[in-house]
Parts: C-alpha cells; sequence; structure tokens
RNA sequence: GUGGUUGUAGCUCAGUUGGUUAGAGCAUCGGUUUGUGGUACCGAGGGUCGCGGGUUCGAAUCCCGUCUUCCACCCCA
C-alpha cells in the first residue's frame, strides 16, 4: 500500500453527517444577521502580509501562518540574512502574502479601501475560514471558521444592545438555554488601572485579570508583580475582587471605585446604558452579566468588550466582541469607530454536540430508490425518475443492475424509505410496486399514485 | 514557543517478563438466497505494528530521534 495519505495538523475533513450539522449552525447564524440588517461580504483567503503584520501584537505575528513567494524566492533574500539565518529579517524577503488570521482587520482594510462606495453606518457580516499556527487543543484548530458582524460609522451606544440581543437571538435558536453573555467596558479598566497608579501597565493588567477565575487572585498578585506592578497598586484592586452581586450592585460598586477616574465612570455610564436598556426590552433565553475581569485580548477594543459562553461546556468562549474607536486608522481612515461580534463556528459546534442539540438536523438523501433490473427496464424507471424531481421528489436509481440483497441492502443503510420495483411485469401493466422499507409494505401503484404518496410521505 | 500524552487492519481496540506465521469485533466482498433489505450461519480479502535509527540471537514490546493525536501552559474563537 502507498504511504498513508494525511492532513496537516489543527486541520479537519468533514463528513456529510457533520456538513449537514455546520450549515445548520451556518444557516442559523445567516439567519439572524440578515433579520438585524447585516449584509454578507467575503475578502481574500490571503492578504499582503503589511496588511495584517503587526495587527495582533507579538503573539499575533509569530502566529500568522505566511505564504511563501512563488518562484526562485531565495533570489531576492540578502545574503547576510540568509547565512546567518536570521528568520525575522528574512521573512518579510521571501514571504510577502500571508493566511487570514480574523476577519476584523481584512476588514478594516476593505472600509477603508472601499469607504466611497460605502453608505455608513455600514453594516456587514462575513463567514468564513480563519487560519492560526497556534499549537491544537481542545476546541482550537488550526484552521476555522468565524461568523462576524461589525457595524462601522456609528458611536451610538444602541448598536452595542443590538449586539448583545443578536447573540440572544443566535444561542436562542440554537437551543441553547443558559448562555451568559458577559459584559465589560475598556474604559472601566483604563479607569482602574488609573485609579492604581499603573496605567502604563494597562496591557499587562488587564492580561492578567482575564485570568482570574483560572489563577485566583495569588496567582494574578503574583503575576502582576511580576509585571512590574507595585503592591501598594495591587491593594487597590481589592475592591474588584469582591465585586458581587446584581449588575445594578456592581455598577454602584464600580462607581464608588472609580469616582476619581473620569474615563472610568464614562465606561461606567455606557455599560449602565447597555445593561439597563438591554434589561428593559428582555432576552429570549441568553442571561447579562457584566464581568470586569473580561479583557480579551486584541487591545484595539476601546469600548464594551462582549464575550459569550456557554456554561455547561468547557470550550472556551463561543463568541467575543467590542467597540473599537479607530480600527481604520491604521489603514489611513481616521475617526470611524466600529463596534461588532464574532461566533466561533467550531466551539459551538463542540458545545451543541456535547449536550445533544443536534437532533434535528437531517442530511439531504432520497426519498426513494428504484431498482435496477437491466438495460430494459432501466428506461422505465429513469423516465419516472425524471417526473419525480420535477416535481421536487428526490428519487434515485440504483446505477448496476445488480443482485437484490445488493441492492436492498444499500437503500437499507442510506436510510432510503421507499423502494420501487419496476420490472417487466410492472412495465407491462404501466404500474409500479412500492415498498415501505420501515414497514415493509408493498403496493402497486400507477404513476399519479406513486408521486401522491412519496409527495406525502 | 514550553510541558505531558498518543499511534497495531477501513473503524474501535487486544497483544503476557522481548520468543513460531501479530489477533478480535465492526465494516468490506462472496456464499446459503438469479424479484426483496435489516437477523442468522459459512467463507474470503485486508497489516512495512506512524516513520527513521539503535540495543538484542530475536523488537509491536526496550532506548533515541522525528511526525501525528489529545491535553495543559502561553495566547486565543
Amino acid at each position: 500500500m502507498a504511504v498513508k495519505p494525511s492532513i496537516p495538523k489543527g486541520t479537519r475533513d468533514f463528513s456529510p453527517n457533520v456538513v449537514a450539522q455546520r450549515n445548520h449552525i451556518f444557516s442559523t447564524i445567516k439567519a439572524s444577521f440578515e433579520l438585524f440588517g447585516f449584509q454578507p461580504i467575503e475578502t481574500p483567503a490571503f492578504e499582503n502580509s503589511s496588511t495584517l503584520m503587526g495587527k495582533y501584537g507579538e503573539e499575533g505575528d509569530r502566529l500568522i501562518f505566511k505564504i511563501l513567494n512563488s518562484g526562485d524566492y531565495l533570489n531576492k533574500a540578502s545574503d547576510v540574512d540568509l547565512s546567518s539565518k536570521n528568520s525575522q529579517k528574512l521573512t518579510p524577503q521571501i514571504s510577502e502574502k500571508a493566511l487570514r488570521y480574523d476577519l476584523t482587520v481584512p476588514f478594516a482594510r476593505y472600509v477603508v479601501q472601499h469607504q466611497n462606495d460605502i453608505i455608513f453606518p455600514f453594516k456587514r457580516y462575513q463567514m468564513q475560514p480563519v487560519w492560526r499556527a497556534d499549537r491544537p487543543q481542545k476546541g482550537r484548530f488550526r484552521e476555522f471558521y468565524q461568523c462576524d458582524a461589525d457595524v462601522v460609522g456609528s458611536t451610538s451606544l444602541w448598536q452595542e444592545v443590538s449586539f448583545v440581543q443578536l447573540y440572544d437571538d443566535v444561542f436562542t435558536k440554537l437551543k441553547f438555554s443558559n448562555t451568559v453573555i458577559k459584559l465589560n467596558n475598556r474604559k472601566i479598566l483604563s479607569g482602574i488601572a488609573e485609579i492604581m497608579g499603573a496605567k502604563d501597565k494597562l496591557i499587562d493588567f488587564t492580561v492578567a485579570l482575564d485570568k482570574l477565575d483560572k489563577i485566583g487572585i495569588e496567582g494574578i498578585t503574583k503575576e502582576m508583580l511580576g509585571k512590574g506592578i507595585s503592591h501598594k497598586a495591587i491593594d487597590k484592586l481589592q475592591p474588584l475582587f469582591n465585586l458581587k452581586g446584581s449588575n445594578q450592585e456592581k455598577l454602584a460598586s464600580l462607581r464608588a471605585m472609580l469616582s476619581a477616574s473620569a474615563e472610568g465612570l464614562k465606561g461606567v455610564d455606557e455599560l449602565q446604558f447597555v445593561v439597563d436598556t438591554v434589561t428593559e426590552v428582555g432576552l429570549q433565553s441568553a442571561n447579562l452579566e457584566i464581568d470586569v475581569t473580561l479583557a480579551r485580548g486584541l487591545n484595539y477594543y476601546t469600548g464594551a468588550i462582549i464575550e459569550v459562553e456557554i456554561p455547561s461546556v468547557k470550550v472556551g468562549s463561543v463568541g467575543g466582541g467590542g467597540r473599537y474607536d479607530d480600527l481604520t486608522g491604521i489603514f489611513g481612515l481616521k475617526g470611524i469607530s466600529g463596534v461588532g461580534i464574532s461566533f466561533g463556528l467550531d466551539r459551538i459546534y463542540l458545545a451543541l454536540e456535547a449536550l445533544n442539540l443536534f437532533e434535528a438536523v437531517v442530511l439531504p438523501k432520497p426519498k426513494v430508490l428504484f431498482i435496477n433490473f437491466g438495460k430494459k427496464e432501466a428506461l422505465y424507471a429513469v423516465k419516472t425518475i425524471k417526473v419525480l424531481r420535477q416535481n421536487n421528489i428526490q428519487a434515485e436509481f440504483y446505477p448496476e443492475a445488480a443482485k437484490m440483497k445488493k441492492q436492498f441492502g444499500y437503500a437499507d443503510k442510506r436510510a432510503i424509505p421507499f423502494v420501487v420495483l419496476a420490472g417487466s411485469t410492472e412495465i407491462e401493466a404501466q404500474q409500479f410496486t412500492l415498498k415501505n422499507m420501515q414497514s415493509g409494505a408493498q403496493q402497486n401503484c400507477t404513476l399519479e399514485e406513486l408521486q401522491e404518496i412519496l409527495k406525502n410521505a
């Protein structure tokens, strides 16, 4: 036997039943996106490296899949960098393109490039694969799908409200019952850093804070100390660790804690508006929860930060997003505010699977199989199948005049509910023998009766 | 990038302190049944034991490397 074929690590093949299940998620998300007024766009699988590099931090750059230049790519490389094995300097010389790492940065690029054609506020959705050169683990792949919806050109907080509703709508339709939508605001985090007197350490501080659930107060303290944040500053965080109770109670505590920070208070105001409004309007099934430890990795968020979790399934967040005041600024278009959310399709899949919520998904398959009796009888069958298909009845003809056992076995394995036998006897009478594979019952019928039965089955 | 884990037939897995020709179930194909599936019985095909090297009279088994799987960390969806 030849060498066994394989696929790269972190990638997957999707077989028919899995594709049907994934399509169920896609179409649910898509329907909600369109219900909320978003329009689809698509962008290339790969972009110029310059578009992507430096947008996701140092860690992000490492995880971007680079595409080797075509042709004699070493020709242009510098001899010095080549012989000294300087990968960092060599990479831009031999690679000018890279695979899409997320959908947000390409979208920012799109907005800048098409700014004259876009009607603002622009609401777009996008469902495409992205690639990361990460080490795979639970719920984490090197090729995975993101489903993003963003609005650019509107600073209104009503957008944030609408995104919370959108999350609620999708997860409700997918039949999740206990989705938690977590909400925070970057301005609150900035305010806290300001109160701590560690404003320059905002990133380190938020990254550490994000791990509260995982490593606890002690772990966080240790990590912050390691990053050069003083004991005194960390002590000022105590009220944060004790933040408990309802959303309103949390907001009150935050307001008290941040009374000396104008930015922090603005964040509290924004959060208050979103929470109050969502509460007033009401959600279908999700729960809204303020979580000040919510930081998320991308540091371009400037306002609201959103993340969604399915508490009963440990796959990490199934979606996230937030407000970024100046995303297109990096591509030269200033003053365009954006806010958006993302659905992690692959993790939603894992969650649905773990909770057994896929029962309603059916694989497309034929309703009836026509037995092949040979060349003479085949035409009669194929002509009938044509009529059935014209009447939107999925029908299939067994391609070989194989033994009955084999043909029936095929229908059985594919769970095709009906089999039609049309041999010389039936042809002579211009009839068909229809067998119900589940009950085993058989009957003779005309073409009209056949259509009628199959249509109603 | 760091640490651990995994790999034997298409699939799920056995395989004793290292010892004849590496097994089972499921699946596939054929037969019992030339116009009737699921069940049953009989039979057949299918393996470079992930790959490369080493130790040994002898390696699926022990050692090293490498790839892969899964998991944790970093980070993230």
